[in-house]
DNA sequence: CTTCCACCCTCCGGTAACCGGAGAGTCAAA
DNA sequence: TTTGACTCTCCGGTTACCGGAGGGTGGAAG
């Protein structure tokens, strides 16, 4: 029979620390092997440290607890696998998305401002092809992939040749997640089609920035127009819209893209410096 | 004079949710221009905008809050560098750290456990020059560079060829800081030395695994040391012992290093199966 | 056989950076 | 004046634990 051992030699065989067993203990994640009815004490077998190594090198990935469930509990090899390798792929975009905005942020605080170009324009209303859904921030790259991918094979097959676009709501932004409707536009009397929705687009007055190169400082000049806005124009409601007139599927090189992104205003300043 | 604005708009032109401008508030990071005494309404001003657009995009970077403020509150750009440089840093160290926990991890889960070779020793007690200190664990890289440099010149001067190695406490593995002592063995008689303190290893009884290679899937030798330990052995309290046989200073290559991981022991059982 | 001390227990509160909701007050248009 | 959108404060919850208070246990020493 095997060996049982109390917390405080438990937690020097797998170090981790006897606060960490109570609370792996609470939330079921690895429960002692016994509990002495009358005084409580906890009994761990010499058998369960393996798991607990396993746990703890699970978390010393950042893993969230509800993770390592999954792959503790996984019955084979496979799934546990498939955890694992889901946590490193969100790891290896957390840090490209880091060293990104890191780049970005290091030219906002060293080089000057770059002047960015802002016009206004008014954008009547259109109908367009569209695909909607609630998006989470995060993964808005993969969802764009299946929405203009979507919309490409539509548009190859009608004919249709527009700039593509997509219309984030508010929430989007500052809640993390929130309504997309990715759109290609079309005529006014355009027959629906299978697979995608046709939306009416709303026209108004829009400041707008023309974003030159890839997608990964957007930021920089979402900032810039957001305080451009701020200072000379009067907001209006409504989702801001990206216009991609050169976009992923024009051309391989990300340097190249231009994309103008939509900030909706009340109506276009008298000049520039009406409200500074 | 400069437009004001609501939380809600402010919230729109900045990306940030209400309830986050008001944390921010809260803890002074990021106060409107004014507050209605009457209402309590707040009212931040254009201008602000780009000092939110800044912090928004280093919360976006995880940056802790506290640094944000130290970036925002830089007078000068050198120092805003600077904190921005220590968090890149901090976030590649931990990606290249997750990449290889990973690598080991999946090879912990898909090869079979590699059959670790355990040997039971029993250490005399011996003197030795020491550094020690109370570590981090994410600092215990570079604290060893620090702590064995040192040794190394006192080695060096005196002559003195030996393995060195380290003791480290639980406390610094369960509480991810604790008291560690580097350590070289001299002579008994060994006279003390400008800026290395002298020691006394207590003797013993240890279980003691050969770990070859690079340090980072130390974790994994560690973790079926521990397994093994709990299996087969009565445990002793006291810090676990590495011995650096062959390190950083015998060599360039990593694949090369060898480390005998001490775990202390109450007595050598008297057959590897006597507790299974 | 007691006494000691290290160990163990549970419960409560706190951490970071907010989110969600309740309940109530405010503002501007209709 | 009424509606409805907006705002306020306060309270509790989130994750994965840590720290401490207050009090019970267990094995060894005296």
């Amino acid at each position: 029979m095997t060996a049982t051992v109390t917390v405080g030699e438990f937690s020097r065989l797998t170090h981790l620390s006897v606060k960490t067993l109570h609370h792996y203990h609470e939330i079921g994640l690895l429960a002692p092997a016994s509990v002495d009815p009358s005084s409580g004490y906890r009994r761990y077998e010499t058998s369960q440290v393996e798991v607990a190594q396993l746990i703890r090198r699970l978390r010393e990935l950042r893993m969230p607890l509800p993770e390592v469930r999954a792959v503790v509990d996984a019955a084979d090899g496979g799934s546990r696998e498939e955890t694992l390798r889901a946590h490193l792929d969100r790891m290896e975009r957390e840090l490209a998305h880091t060293r990104d905005v890191v780049t970005s942020l290091r030219e906002m605080l060293t080089l000057e401002p770059a002047a960015l170009a802002v016009e206004y324009r008014f954008i009547p209303a259109f109908r367009a092809y569209g695909v909607s859904g609630h998006v989470e921030r995060e993964g808005i790259g993969s969802w764009c992939e299946f929405a203009f991918g979507r919309l490409g094979e539509i548009a190859a097959r009608d004919g249709i040749v527009a700039t593509s676009g997509a219309a984030y709501s508010d929430e989007f932004f500052t809640d993390d997640s929130g309504q997309v409707v990715a759109f290609l536009p079309v005529a006014p009397d355009q027959a629906p089609a299978e697979g995608v929705e046709l939306v009416d687009l709303p026209g108004g007055f829009f400041a707008i920035a023309v974003h030159t190169g890839p997608f990964t400082d957007f930021d920089r000049s979402y900032g810039a127009l957001g305080s451009h806005v701020a200072e000379y124009c009067e907001v209006a409601t409504g989702p801001i819209r990206e216009l991609y007139v050169v976009g992923p599927g024009d051309g391989p090189d990300p340097a190249s893209y231009r994309t103008e992104i939509c900030w909706p205003i009340r109506q276009i300043p008298t000049s520039p410096a009406a409200k500074g």
